[in-house]
DNA sequence: ACCTGAACACCGTTCAAGT
DNA sequence: ACCTGAACACCGTTCAAGT
């Protein structure tokens, strides 16, 4: 029965999630070749296509393989509480990996951690009194939310970004801009100028969740919110 | 005065970036390299260079000219109404163009376009009732919502989408699979596997967007929702 | 001022050939 | 069964050189 006697780890796609992960974390999405992933594992690039179709099944590999690390929150008897704090833990974890929300966004492609998480967050909705469609869709909400507010955070704002300006500075720049514009013909861009450029991300995914998750409870009855 | 006297369109940024808009279409943001941007204006690859600092701020335009086609829905004294379909022709925006939500995703380099955008929706939100601190925030929120709401849905599911299965084929397969895992392990998962792949991206946009929008009538006094 | 040729250092993928 | 060499058809970007 056993198929590989000796103790050499042989070339799993196991082996080369890890490599790709590694390679992810050096030289970011941008920089993940084949060629790399292979250098990794040593051994050339027509190798991988022997284990993987393409690119792109190694990126759904990848993406399951960031969301290994996940951990449910604690359960605490307060629906809206361990939502908040799932959101905001995945949030975390997309935030730790880099360009994690680039590999992971869109890509439903379920792997096993992702069954597990899914899993999990459904029982605590259901059990919070959601019925089971609109279970479904809160799901998909907190996925989609979460997801799209890390791209937007972590992918480069432009191009002046990608040139090392850091994410505050292109804020304060936009902060000026906003300020410069006539009075006339931008009254709101230019009075609330403070306002749209001051909060940091952090601030902004705590308001932003905190609207979503109301307007779910709005689908509660009132006893239960 | 004149610095152009004759009547041949000398290479601007603007025909630059219309015709990159023109390759986005036709082979989308992945088959969009400088060469064919470079063909589709009749010059040399390394010409573009002179008008343009680098890919990336190609791009930058690229994703103003798609936003240049936007158009604010009327006024109906109802704001949520308005923002309703604010969001919804901006997410028919993005989805009649090819890979838009990609190209913008993230890319906040204010242009113009996303300026008078901007300038239309904050005014909505403060007449609504919003004070100038939500009003921002509220603003981020929509925009961030629907670009990651987009983002996933235009974005490949998976390898399996690439290789031609359609959107409809995939979730069809995700509700097998779901409706095959143990129920022992995944109660949930199995129970819900028809509302969960059942409905369609419209019918999850409606939802998701009903929640936002509660969520944000949440801040308004009562007599004003 | 604007464009080109040629080069540099890369890509993903295929496929016959090796072991 | 698994890996390699070599090739194909591409990339973004730079830079001396042309006009």
């Amino acid at each position: 029965m056993p198929e590989n006697e000796d103790a050499t780890p042989a070339l799993t796609r196991e082996a080369l999630t890890q490599a790709a992960l590694r390679v992810l974390e050096r030289d970011g999405l941008d920089g993940l070749s084949m060629r790399k992933v292979a250098a990794e594992v040593g051994v050339k690039a027509a190798s991988l296509y022997w284990h993987v179709r393409n690119k792109q099944e190694l990126l759904d590999l990848l993406s399951d393989a960031i969301l290994a690390s996940a951990e449910p929150p604690p359960r605490q008897d307060d629906w809206r509480a361990e939502l908040y704090a799932y959101s905001a833990s995945y949030r975390r974890l997309l935030l730790d990996n880099r360009d994690a929300a680039r590999v992971v966004a869109g890509r439903l492609a379920p792997g096993p951690c992702l069954l597990n998480l899914m899993e999990d967050q459904l029982d605590r909705l259901r059990t919070a009194g959601f019925s089971d469609a609109d279970t479904a869709m809160a799901s998909y909400l907190l996925g989609a939310f979460v997801q799209g507010f890390v791209l937007q955070e972590q992918s480069p704002i432009s191009a002046a970004e990608v040139l090392g300006t850091s994410r505050r500075d292109v804020a304060d720049a936009a902060g000026d801009l906003f300020r410069g514009l006539p009075t006339d013909q931008y009254p709101n861009l230019s009075q609330l100028a403070d306002h749209l450029t001051g909060p940091d991300m952090d601030a902004r995914f705590d308001f932003c969740l905190n609207r979503v998750l109301d307007g779910l409870a709005a689908l509660l009855p009132p006893e239960r919110r």
